[in-house]
DNA sequence: GTCTATATTCAGATAGAC
DNA sequence: GTCTATCTGAATATAGAC
């Protein structure tokens, strides 16, 4: 079984409370009833309310765009490049539905400078995937589009899928075929 | 030039403020101050600040599904009714992406017995999209894939459209031209 | 690490005069 | 419809004792 610090259980219980309530609906007093102890107590493992949402946005943040830069990185045509981080995001919002929730619902509840900090993040983000799909026009693997429109819309077809994964009650996904059916929709769309 | 009441005044300036800060971040006395009136004189045009949230939320989903139903009853076939659901979508979020960014972002903070008559609407909203893709691929106009993934995966596709608009600084994007390319892409994909 | 106590600030909402 | 004044509650955060 894992060992965690009451840190980390700290902070786990905290992203779990943000989840089901939202960020400033979730008190301090919230996080540490919890944890079984008063409010107080929650100041030894943070400085401040700001510190938890930080902390995952920004960790969960470089986790994507470690996987980003690998795969444009690569050698791999750029259909297969797309695919991949189709792959990646399903992979993190199965393995951290509750942080990748956090970071579509919660960004804009950061304070400057984070919250400029963030926002260039995420716009970088936007980048290398246009830059993915420009690669994927040139090189006439991908068809002649728009590809900002098509940015928008690829990153925004995939940005439900912690849902898939952060309610117990849906069925468990099982993410090959998950993937399978969403590149198959990216790739050729609906039509037979 | 339009005529508005003081009280269509104040509902609309409290929109503009919700969709910068944030329903929870918007105070009554932002509202007012913006006004230029004392925060008490706010409750002459609203009863409470959840009011409101309910007014915006409930009024634009009724279009939604008001348009959705009218698409469903048709006799086109179902290539042509995803193409008006996607046509509808891209003109309410022209028109009010205020009201639409509402929806994407706010609903969470509708307290009950809102919240659940609100999830109720999304989910029925998402079944008749089910339907309308269930039909297609009876009908053999669709490929045969997991409907319930692609309704999740089309609706999200469609839902940062408000972001298009709702920011000034964006260049205006065209419609018609916005409308091609995303049909385009949820018909047939990126791939050539 | 845990508690009690408290400082500080601010929010939603109401009462009542003009 | 507008104001002043105020109630009530709640939130983040800190100080200091055990």
């Amino acid at each position: 079984m894992k060992v965690t610090t009451k840190k980390e259980d700290f902070l786990q219980a905290s992203l779990e409370l943000i989840h089901e309530k939202g960020f400033k609906a979730t008190t301090m007093r919230d996080i540490a009833d919890r944890m079984g102890f008063d409010v107080s107590n929650s100041y030894n493992y943070i400085k401040s309310k700001q510190d938890i949402l930080e902390f995952f946005l920004f960790r969960t943040s470089e986790e994507f765009h470690a996987a980003m830069n690998d795969i444009l990185a690569s050698s791999y045509p750029a259909d297969e490049k797309l695919k991949q981080v189709i792959s990646a995001h399903i992979k993190v919002a199965a393995k951290k539905p509750f942080e990748v929730a956090l970071m579509v619902n919660e960004w804009r509840n950061l304070k400057e400078p984070k919250y400029t900090e963030y926002i260039r993040l995420r716009d970088l983000y936007e980048r290398k995937m246009i830059q993915l799909l420009q690669e994927g026009v040139q090189t006439k693997v991908f068809k002649d589009m728009d590809v900002h429109i098509a940015t928008a819309v690829i990153l925004s077809s995939i940005r439900w899928l912690y849902t898939a994964y952060a309610d117990k009650s849906e069925a468990e996904l099982n993410p090959i075929e998950l993937e399978r059916q969403i590149v198959g929709l990216v790739f050729n769309g609906v039509l037979v």
